[in-house]
DNA sequence: ATGGCCTGCAACGCAGGA
């Protein structure tokens, strides 16, 4: 079973891309973050022509969440159980006995910012649904725009970027409780190459310069990181015209 | 050099991203 995950930037501009990308690699299941499109809006036709069935949860201008899936999926939920929020963020399904979570984690702007304070929040009540999910879903995968880089590895300057949003300690501590829960990086449980990032800023050229972060991740309860044979970030789609500004991740899994 | 770029919405600039 092959999964992944791409933040795309606007699904409408992306469109050709994601479908040329799910052609190409073939994923069994693909979570898309910031669709940035409504649900009566969504192209499901161009996505069933592709052989995928599309599961949405988007909003109008901002965020939004989907699925696509070769399986069947069932059991959708579209918010984190007792955390009202208007933001759509969050989007989970069982798809072949696996249960899947999109998740497109807030960008929190800057420390000073209330949004970090409510970035802290949704990261503590998504934490607390994860961990009920594991508890009810030996077979769990949370993919998606986690908009922290975990480790100095993750990011192209750590010094520089010390205390800043997206890799200030609170943030990272909160990575740290997702897998104190029982998930696991899928792209550090492999040798990886040096400066591997899914994200480079749209300026000052830094995607040539090699100055990006990994905010993008695969985590996987202990059942499926020890099915996982491969965890892998694609920097092609990165180079081409009209390029989404984040890389997509996969992960593959050999499933009995 | 604290902005550089991209998207959507709407409208001729703004909010938001990261």
């Amino acid at each position: 079973m092959k999964l992944a995950t791409w933040n795309v930037n606007s699904l409408k501009v992306r469109l050709p891309q994601v479908l040329d990308w799910t052609g190409m690699h073939r994923p069994d299941v693909l979570c898309l973050q910031e669709t940035k499109t409504q649900n009566d809006q969504f192209p499901a036709a161009e996505i069933r022509a592709a052989g995928y069935e599309p599961l949405a949860n988007g909003q109008k201008t901002y965020n939004g969440v989907a699925i696509l899936a070769r399986a069947a999926a069932a059991d959708a939920v579209t918010a984190i159980p007792g955390f009202p929020d208007e933001q759509k963020r969050v989007l989970a399904t069982t798809i072949s006995g696996v249960r899947v979570i999109c998740a497109y984690v807030p960008n929190g702007e800057s420390v000073e910012s209330d949004k970090y304070q409510y970035k802290l929040k949704w990261l503590a009540a998504f934490s607390g649904w994860l961990t009920a999910e594991l508890a009810h879903y030996p077979r769990l995968a949370v993919l998606g725009d986690f908009n922290v880089a975990p480790d100095d590895r993750d990011v192209y300057d750590p010094k520089a970027w010390e205390g800043q949003v997206l890799f200030s300690a609170p943030e990272r501590d909160a990575f740290k409780s997702l897998q104190a829960a029982g998930l696991k990086d899928a792209f550090r449980l492999f040798e990886q190459p040096e400066r591997s990032f899914t994200w480079w800023d749209y300026r000052m050229n830094a995607f040539r310069r090699k100055m990006g972060l990994r905010i993008d991740h695969i985590l996987l309860s202990e059942a499926l990181a020890k099915a996982c044979t491969a965890c892998t970030i694609d920097v092609e789609p990165r180079r081409s015209e009209r390029p989404s500004d984040h890389a997509p991740v996969l992960a593959e899994l050999n499933l009995s």
